[in-house]
DNA sequence: ACGCAAAAAATCGTATACAATTTGGCATCT
DNA sequence: AGATGCCAAATTGTATACGATTTTTTGCGT
């Protein structure tokens, strides 16, 4: 129907307005790696940092635990995320599974004003990856998971859209972990192949394109257990 | 690794004892269908039915509200989802795009053991379908779903597991909002044909299969907008 | 000094209390 | 009689309070 403002902000729908902003900030914080995994967040802290009581900070870890982005431990608290190797291998292997046919969906139904609003994503990432500075950095990453977000918005499902956008935001959380090389985000040429495919209306290509980023991002990964953040084993290698 | 007992009732994560057993209770209903689609979910009535405070019961309400089976309303309160015949072919668009998915993977990794289980699912379908009243009907809606979910499962994909959890508790409210043929479930030996095209080793038609079990369900619904439970319109016709 | 036990502090789990908003009813006016 | 405005009841939004559990500190004995 429309271009591509589909339902991101959602309406109004999520009930109270704070535990909203706390949960998208916190959930920012996470995404853009300025939060490390295992970091602990106090309700009472969180509560105080955003100046409301702890019943809404606690609310809004609660939502950030349901999408796998924070882990709660009864009677200890709430921590950013530590995915093990195995959760980053499922976060992957869904991606897999998903992305194609959310390609698929999109490629489908996308206009030409769509195809443009992409390629401006795309020039934006180029722009960032120039820049230097943690400032930029943050912005590239965000640019590039929003780039498979855009998609998801294109193919026009809110279902599969929110998927994507827990599955993208753990992504970071792994390739903050995990990540071997020092660029932080994805092959940024890639993307533009993708897009070009689906230009060329070339949809089985599209996915082919699509299905090796994601290997490609998966490759650069060393999914070794890690224990804590730093302890002897940090000094044995 | 393990059979099919995956990690389906999480271990002890998900924090507080009464939040989750309150929150599964009346997913159960809804699933269901002991719970009407609009039906208001007030915070007190939901806390004196379990004898908690209001407290664990708004954190249930917002946990089913994030999984789509609830609606939460700012200061209106939290109602039964009522899903749009737009929110309904979302849900099963999202079902053909990922359950071929899940099938190859689940395929690739059965056990024979794990096949047996599936049979004997089935069985138990067989047995509540030819059973009478209210509570085998609740049962076998329960059991068509399962079958699903057990597939999911044995993929072995936690994420995929959940996302299905969530698509098939949400197709069961759009079957009881949309939902024309009075049998309640979707067809039973479409099931068993999987199983078989699983067992055969033939991936290509299990997934065809699959997607035509989809079809099938879908095209039993009446996709046609219903304003609130009893109005105007409900005698126009 | 080191290890262990008990107390103190911090933090979470749940209930209750109060403020804000909505809903329904009653009185009043046209 | 019907519409309108205002007040009371009910319900949600948020904060605070209290009990339970965990973690840290402290102090003693060996």
């Amino acid at each position: 129907m429309n271009p591509t403002s589909s339902a991101l902000p959602t309406p109004d729908e999520p009930t109270e307005t704070g535990t909203r902003q706390i949960r998208d900030a916190i959930r920012d914080a996470i995404v853009e790696r300025r939060l490390s995994p295992g970091t602990k967040l106090s309700e009472s802290d969180v509560g105080n940092l955003f100046n409301v009581s702890r019943t809404l900070a606690r609310a809004a870890l609660q939502a950030l635990s349901y999408e796998g982005l924070v882990s709660v431990e009864k009677n200890r608290g709430a921590f950013v995320a530590y995915p093990s190797p195995d959760e980053a291998r499922q976060i992957f292997a869904a991606r897999r599974l998903i992305e194609p046919g959310i390609l698929r969906e999109a490629a489908a139904r996308i206009t030409q004003s769509q195809i443009q609003h992409l390629r401006q994503l795309l020039l934006e990432e180029s722009r960032l990856i120039g820049e230097r500075g943690q400032t930029a950095r943050r912005a590239e990453i965000k640019a590039s998971g929003d780039f498979h977000l855009t998609l998801a918005a294109i193919s026009g499902n809110t279902i599969m859209q929110r998927f994507m956008e827990e599955l993208v935001a753990r992504s970071s959380l792994v390739i903050a972990l995990y990540g071997q090389s020092t660029i932080s985000s994805c092959g940024h040429s890639e993307h533009g192949d993708i897009v070009s495919a689906i230009e060329n209306k070339d949809l089985d290509r599209a996915c082919h394109l699509m299905l090796h980023h994601i290997a490609h991002i998966e490759a650069d990964l060393d999914l070794r257990e890690r224990k804590g953040q730093g302890l002897k084993e940090a000094f044995d290698l």
